[in-house]
DNA sequence: GTGAAAGCGCTAACAC
DNA sequence: GTGTTAGCGCTTTCAC
């Protein structure tokens, strides 16, 4: 028993029995005497001994955890659907090792190489902006899924997200039925689900045989890209804006709002996710809200069972987006 | 090489040298001949072999990873912090392992208990609701440092935080200045850092002379707390309102609102974090804002100095907060 | 019930 | 420069 952390041994020596037998202990083994361990009980908590995870998953072969990407923790969606994946996969005895993106793209795969290192079961991806070859890459040596994102096809990694499309039409429909017609389009710029959200629109406007009002402003998913957005499209004189997210709406309302024209009275504005902490439910922002914790929870369950049947095929499931009337959107006025 | 990960054995045996020289050429040595090291990258390619971390860490006796909790994930404070806390980290060769509190405090012990288990070299709580016998427990045998609090003593842990009570009369002051003198505090609820911020509300009120408009409503650190407090404070009109932070201050300007009132004109608000993510900056709220950011990379400086000398003395750190003006306070207007 | 012994994948002397 | 050896702290047969 030196200056560094007790070990089993330490455990074993003090309890005078062996430590192997304090590792059954340990593990809940009834093979146990209930004297032995009632002092290996007491040697640990004299001690203050804790099992080291490293040496544990190194005798074992498994770590019982699972690596999670998160790309940008700003952003209240990520951490929405993070809580439905810890919960999920605390229930079945997994820790979690998280990681976040950040600025850099190239982090992002050092980050993930990171959490390989760690041995860690499986990964849950939060949205990621890998290329193709590397995603096939891990996923072909640990059970990967991914969430909010479908576009990428990769044998034996699993997806879950929303219908970016039909989510992208409901905003739509739901302007059209208030009475809209010049509905602008802020999209989130380059990335598949800013994509599928900007085809949705056109979709729907083409079907309501609004074609010729189709426009598509630039922006991105954050608050100042909402915002010179906004702007911009301001100047067609819009009576509806469908925001690419909730983060882009949120900015997208203040550029409106400082051009001394009201939300919902003079512009409807609907966004995109559903975000709801953080103090934005007060926001009042009429949206589409994906189940964000449900995809979190799905993702882990995929994982989860991944992990015993490694060659699964992959299953790419949809959950669906529901449209939530709030405050930020009402029927069109005849201006006066 | 069977199914499982190649070891450093497949890969010196693939590369025809011994194992040891496998690991001096992974590790960057000198000592290794141009050859041999050409023929060890090469294995390593072919293989896809990655180094186990926790292998590593088991003969290293170091994990060269820090632990971080972060109490909340949904408040954007705390993702701020983080930042700060992962570049620091990240230049210094650490991994971070990240966990997140939840609901229960309770979790948050077993969740530090996991991250010890992994020999974490050091923690970083940002935020925590550990009772300080717990906190003593844990910083006795962890190099641990504490961001945002900075109410409980123990020996060789170090905090981080700004100076509450200051923050708070700087926001007292503001609202002064302005001409307020009904000001009232919608408090965050029993926690230190809410307390402190209530403390120097009660002083610069005082201070100010106006110890008779004194009045603090108890709240809380959420969106729906701060409306609710917010509907509560109205009963006694004041001019003002200084909320304990910015989350809550977006609920209760959305209460003020729904009551027909107008920020600022009819009531001024203002806020404490400052925080400018997740699209809040485009609320243009008045706040006290600390340097969050810097928070998190003080503190995980203090805690790499502290894994290097662990019986330092205790380092309780304060950085000031600031007043940021934005279009949430106004002066007061006689009413007509 | 309990202990001895082997081994998980790696690093770190130490010899050559 | 390179290989041998001895662990790091733990679990897991396999005897007894």
């Amino acid at each position: 028993m030196s200056t560094s952390r007790p070990t089993i041994n330490d455990v074993a020596t003090r309890a005078g029995v062996s430590k192997s037998l304090v590792s059954l202990a340990l593990s809940g083994s009834t093979k146990v005497s209930d004297a032995s361990r009632q002092r290996i009980v007491d040697a640990v908590a004299e001690l203050g001994y804790r099992r080291n995870a490293a040496a544990r998953s190194l005798a074992v072969r498994r770590s019982h955890t699972i690596g999670v990407l998160i790309l940008d923790l700003h952003n209240p969606v990520f951490a929405e659907i993070l809580d439905g994946v810890q919960i999920e996969v605390r229930e079945h005895g997994f820790s979690t090792m998280l990681i976040s993106g950040g600025a850099d793209p190239e982090l992002e795969r050092a980050e993930i190489e990171t959490l390989l290192q760690f041995q860690v079961e499986g990964l849950v991806l939060i949205a990621h902006r890998l290329p193709a070859s590397v995603l096939r890459a891990i996923a072909a040596d640990v059970p990967t899924v991914v969430v909010t994102r479908d576009d990428i096809a990769v044998p034996n990694m699993d997806s879950v997200s929303n219908d970016d499309v039909a989510g992208a039409r409901l905003a739509v429909n739901h302007l059209v039925e208030l009475g809209h017609s010049r509905i602008v389009h802020l999209d989130g710029g380059e990335n598949p689900v800013s994509h599928a959200r900007a085809d949705g629109y056109r979709l729907a406007m083409t079907q309501h045989g609004l074609s010729e009002h189709i426009r598509v402003v630039p922006g991105g998913l954050t608050d100042a890209k909402g915002y010179a957005a906004a702007c911009e499209a301001l100047s067609s004189s819009p009576t509806a804006l469908f925001v690419a997210n909730d983060v882009a709406a949120i900015g997208a309302i203040a550029a409106v709002e400082n051009s001394n024209l009201r939300v919902p009275e003079d512009i409807s504005v609907i966004g995109y996710d559903g975000i709801s902490i953080g103090g934005l439910r007060r926001l009042n922002l009429t949206t589409i809200a994906q189940p964000l914790a449900d995809l979190g929870r799905l993702a882990a369950q995929h994982m989860l069972y991944r992990i015993n049947n490694r060659t699964a095929p992959a299953v790419r499931q949809h959950v669906s987006a529901t449209l939530v009337i709030r405050g930020t959107t009402g029927r069109l006025k005849t201006r006066a």
